[in-house]
DNA sequence: CTCCGTTATGTCCATTCGGGAATAACGAAG
DNA sequence: CTTCGTTATTCCCGAATGGACATAACGGAG
């Protein structure tokens, strides 16, 4: 029974942008987030089953494309440094959340039909 | 004037599954679009600069995913053969259409505000 | 100064993705 | 049967992605 219910779903992406330049997506919020409770982006790393390289990255990223910094790190220092995520960053994780639940709320009222590819009867 | 205006965007990609397979995506929906005017696959991918190998695979990942045919392909006979969009492939383009403007519809309502991440004044 | 764990950076490599090209299969028209 | 352009299928390769690993830089604590 490939199609015996309806398992029929819409998915949704969502990213913003600053310049045409990516800022924010699922990945690097989940990332924001990661970082703000371990202030620290390789323990976040780690948490997240990703390499530090690309959570680095994947911050440098993030700051440059916003303009502003929203992960500040530092080398160095008692327990080696750490990260945490700025006040701008904590913005930026809500604004993402809020953008996420309006699309989330759009895609339930556009729900599939049970069978969303029955051709309309022919109107002539 | 890196951020002299407001250059800040939200973008989505929306895309429909079937039993947790892609089978409906912005790139898929243009090719139908294309198979559509050009009756003929290799035409469509001609003109979407694209190869004729990936739109053949897009084809049959897209058939398959959806568990109809939503091209119809056939080799051999006068011109050599061709394609055509079924009437559910028909039905699929107008059902990601319709999705697409909903969600449009959503950015429109949610635009960011100039910007985007002024932290929130401190509530102590 | 030494130690320590983290940030910062470079190099190497497996995997994935898709283009390009080559080839067969096909079937209606002539 | 031959021709012709498209579908169908395979093989090879370059680019991009991201993990794994190695190494340096850093700076507070002791």
């Amino acid at each position: 029974m490939a199609s015996g219910k309806s398992d029929w779903g819409i998915k949704v992406r969502v990213w913003v942008e600053r310049a045409g330049v990516k800022v924010l997506g699922p990945g690097r919020v989940e990332l924001l987030e990661h970082i703000d409770r371990q202030r620290s982006i390789s323990a976040a790393a780690r948490q997240m089953g990703m390499s530090y390289r690309r959570a680095w990255e994947l911050v440098q990223a993030m700051n440059e494309a916003a303009g502003v910094e929203l992960v500040e790190a530092k080398p160095g220092g008692s327990g080696g440094g750490g990260a945490a995520v700025t006040a701008h960053g904590q913005e930026a994780i809500r604004l993402y959340h809020s953008l996420v639940a309006s699309f989330a709320k759009t895609s339930q009222d556009v729900a599939l039909p049970a069978e969303p590819l029955a051709a309309p009867p022919d109107t002539t």
